[in-house]
DNA sequence: CTTTCCACTTATGTATACATTAATTAAAAT
DNA sequence: ATTTTAATTAATGTATACATAAGTGGAAAG
């Protein structure tokens, strides 16, 4: 916490509440409220809270406050269809730049994900998630590719989150087999250079999710 | 000016001193000066350079200041990567969601840019230029599109500006012959729905524009 | 019982004073 | 002459007081 501003510890604070604390579409991150819960000024806050509207993180109403985006069926058709193919773009070129070192990252998260499959756990596992898709895009080497691939994620997420129970409060949830499975493949196809096919497997992969997220709704 | 609060006037004021006044990759854009020149306090421009470093158009040291980001040949290859494939995915979905009134927006633009032709002034030209692209990404109806489409767009202009000798204050601007012809097949394609032909032309397009940047790096 | 209007509340929007720190310059020591 | 160090400067970073407007609720009119 410390060697930061508060602007910084803000930012990091705010998301982390996002992020954590089960918080609904629709719900508003008041200026006055976080500066309370984090005791520090009004000023760090609503400079944090700007960025992440200017992200697109959140959305805003004038004079009335920044708040967590509705979803919507037609909404989400569009951040998927943006995040199939911005991420197979990623992985395609991540397929032409990765070092060994890279792929070793990757299997290396393929590893934690086999062992949390074991014992279940949804936090982790959307870390780890996590951490292979913008690995990936890292590997993309194209900081673009990179800060797309990081919105419309985070942003497809806030529906992961939404219609698998996890606000309503339902407990059942699995990890899906056909996840580490294909994550499998696409660290194969990067490892072989392929990029058409790892774009092609990465396009198919973010497809499935969708699919299984419409099945829910 | 009026019916906009302070903070959206400092961000539109700050984004028309970037593409209108000659300011140079490595340039600072300081709160107090900014601040003074558009006659309201800090507070609200710090707010509009917030933003912009959030978005992207801008980098910024810590304690030091927001600043034009630096250019190089990697990071224009990155841009135009990225910004090839989004506007191209952007004309073929633009295709598909067209209405009667899309295409003739595009074509009344179309026909502005001809009337340019005759007497160039890169102002007017560049205007109409972005015109044309970022109304193809609001007829995606894809909102993610859009905002890459924009982002990368702007982006990639400050290369058009920089390497046109805009800068460096070269006179010998003419507009390019390639340019309203090939924004004319675009169009054509999308008035005949064509998704996949409006797409592969738009890339092209904007490989060409990337073409004629590096013949003069 | 419904609608309109007005004051009231609440949260953002803005200005300003002050704090902090990165960078620079000049002075001092080796 | 070069390096170190201390003071200055110039900009951001932060807190706070006040302004403004969007939403709310209740009283008065229909």
């Amino acid at each position: 916490m410390a060697e930061t501003n508060l602007e910084e510890f803000a930012y990091k604070s705010i998301i982390r509440l996002i992020l954590d604390n089960h918080l609904k579409p629709g719900d508003f991150l008041l200026e006055t409220n976080l500066s309370q819960s984090l005791k520090l000024s009004r000023t760090p806050v609503r400079h944090a809270l700007g960025q992440l509207v200017a992200e697109g993180f959140l959305d805003k109403k004038k004079k009335k406050g920044c708040f967590i985006p509705e979803v919507s069926s037609e909404d989400a058709r569009h951040v998927f269809f943006a995040r199939k193919n911005i991420e197979g773009l990623a992985a395609a070129s991540a397929a032409r730049y990765a070092v060994d070192e890279d792929v070793d990252f990757l299997y290396n998260l393929i590893d934690k994900e086999k062992v949390l499959s074991k014992k279940p756990s949804k936090m982790a596992y959307v870390r780890v998630n996590e951490a292979f898709h913008l690995g990936i895009a890292r590997i993309s080497r194209n900081k673009y590719l990179e800060q797309y691939c990081r919105h419309s994620f985070w942003r497809s997420h806030a529906y992961i989150f939404f219609f698998d129970g996890y606000y309503s409060g339902k407990k059942g949830f699995k990890i899906q087999e056909t996840g580490p499975r294909q994550h499998i493949q696409i660290v194969k196809a990067i490892e072989n250079r392929n990029e058409e096919k790892a774009g092609n497997l990465m396009k198919q992969h973010v497809r499935t999710t969708y699919e299984q997220l419409l099945i829910k709704l």
